[in-house]
DNA sequence: ACCACATTCAAACAATTGTTTCCAACCTTG
DNA sequence: CAAGGTTGGAAACAATTGTTTGAATGTGGT
C-alpha cells in the first residue's frame, strides 16, 4: 500500500500515544509531530482517524489470532490422539503463552493490553464492532473448548466466569504501570509482566473452578 | 451553594453521559442541552469541566466512604467482643453490600461502576489523583482488615489479588450492558446486577484463597 | 420601592480538532 | 531524458471544543 517508513512510523507512534492517553485525547497532530511525519500523512495513508485506530489493532490482533488458531490446532491434534479432553489449565496456558508471544515482536505487552482495555472502556462503538466482527470467531472457538473442559459448569455460569477472568487480566495488565509503582514503593519488589502472569495463573484457575453460587433468591411477586 | 434545580440537573445529566461515552467524548454542550440549562451554567456553578467531573464522583464516593467506614466500625466492634478475627467472606460481603446500597439512592449501580472503570482507564491524571487523595484512606483501612483475615498470604500476593478481583468487579459491572445483551441473546436469561453479585461471590472468594503461585523461575544471569 | 446579590442567558472568544486542498518533490517507466 | 503517477509538505478549511463576557432576570431584605 505504501512505503514502510511513514506508515509504520505512524503506527508505532500512534499505538504508544493511544495506549498512554486514550483515543479521543490523542490528536493527529500529537501523533504526526512525534512521528516526524506530515499531518496529512495520516489521512492520506489511512483515510481517517477511525481507520488508523483499527489499523493499530489489526497489527496486534492479526498475528495473535493466527498464532492462537495454530496453537489450538496443535492442542486439539495432540489430544485427539489419546482421546482425552483438553484440561482447562492447558487451555488457559495456551492462551497466556500466545498473548505473551505476540507483542514480543513489537512494542510491548503493556501497550497491547492497554489497547484491549481501551477497546472495552472507551465508548468507540465502531471499534467494538470491528473487533467483534474481525476476531470474534477465535474467541468462540476458545469458549467452546473451555466448555468441554468444564462440563460441570452451566453455560451461563461459564460465560460469566470467562468474562470475570478477562476483566482481571485486562484490568491488571492495562493498569500495570500505576499498580507497579505502588507495589514497588510498598513491597520493594520489581514486578515484570511474567511475574504477574505467574501470580495470575492459580487465581484464574481457582476462579473458574469455584463452587457454584447459591441459586437466585426468589423475589416475592 | 446554589438552587437544587440547575446544579443537580447538571450532575444528573452529566453522570449519565459520562458513563455512556466517557469524559472527553462528552462535551459541555451535550450536557447542558440535554439538561436544559444554559451552557455557561457549568462554568458558573462548577468552575470548569474538570471540577464537574470531580463533583460527579464526589456525589457517589462521599456517601460510599461514609457508609463503608460505618459498616467497618460495626464489623470491628462485633468481632472485638468475641475476640475473633473478621473472616474474609464477611469483609467482602460488607463491601459488596455497601457498594449496592449507595446508588440505590440515585441513578443506578451501572453508572457508578462505569464511572469507576473510566476513572481507571481514561488517562485523566487529575481524577486518579483526586480519588486517591480523597478516598484512599478507606481503601487502606479495608486492605489492613483483609490482611488480618488472610495471614497466610504474603503481603505482595494479597496486594495483587485484591487488584485482580477489583478488576473483575469493575470490568464486569462497568461493561454490564454489552455483556448483558450477549448473555440474554445466547442464554435467554435476564441478568440483574444482584444476579451478577451472586455469581461473583464464590468466584472472588476462591480467587483470594487460591494456592500460592510457584516461586519465580530464576533467570540465568 | 429600592438596593444588593445570585442566577440565567445569548453571544462571542480563542484554541484545537479532523480533514482537504494544492503544489513541489520524487521515483518509476517509456 | 521526459512523462506521469505517487508521495510528501505547508496552509487553509469548517466544525467543535471549553471558557469568558456583559447584560437581563430573578430574589430577598430593609
Amino acid at each position: 500500500m505504501a512505503q514502510p517508513d511513514t506508515v509504520t512510523r505512524i503506527l508505532d507512534t500512534a499505538e504508544v500515544l493511544f495506549a498512554e492517553r486514550g483515543f479521543a485525547e490523542t490528536s493527529l497532530r500529537n501523533i504526526t509531530s512525534k512521528a516526524k511525519v506530515n499531518l496529512a500523512a495520516v489521512n492520506y495513508h489511512f483515510g481517517s482517524k477511525k481507520s488508523l485506530i483499527q489499523a493499530v489493532f489489526s497489527r496486534y490482533l492479526d498475528p495473535f489470532t493466527t498464532r492462537f488458531h495454530a496453537a489450538l490446532d496443535e492442542l486439539e491434534a495432540k489430544h485427539r490422539q489419546d482421546g482425552s479432553e483438553i484440561p482447562l489449565e492447558e487451555l488457559l496456558e495456551t492462551m497466556a503463552r500466545t498473548v505473551l508471544e505476540v507483542p514480543a515482536e513489537r512494542n510491548s505487552l503493556k501497550v497491547f493490553m492497554r489497547l484491549l482495555g481501551l477497546a472495552y472502556s472507551q465508548a468507540q462503538g465502531h471499534l467494538r464492532r470491528y473487533i467483534q466482527d474481525e476476531y470474534g470467531s477465535v474467541f468462540t472457538r476458545f469458549t467452546e473448548l473451555v466448555r468441554r473442559a468444564t462440563p460441570e459448569l452451566p453455560d451461563a455460569e461459564r460465560f460469566w466466569r470467562l468474562h470475570f477472568v478477562l476483566g482481571t487480566v485486562i484490568f491488571t495488565l492495562s493498569g500495570l504501570d500505576a499498580l507497579r509503582d505502588i507495589a514497588e514503593q510498598d513491597y520493594h519488589e520489581h514486578v515484570t509482566v511474567r511475574d504477574l502472569v505467574r501470580r495470575l495463573r492459580p487465581v484464574v484457575v481457582s476462579a473458574m473452578q469455584a463452587p457454584l453460587p447459591e441459586p437466585p433468591v426468589q423475589e416475592a411477586s
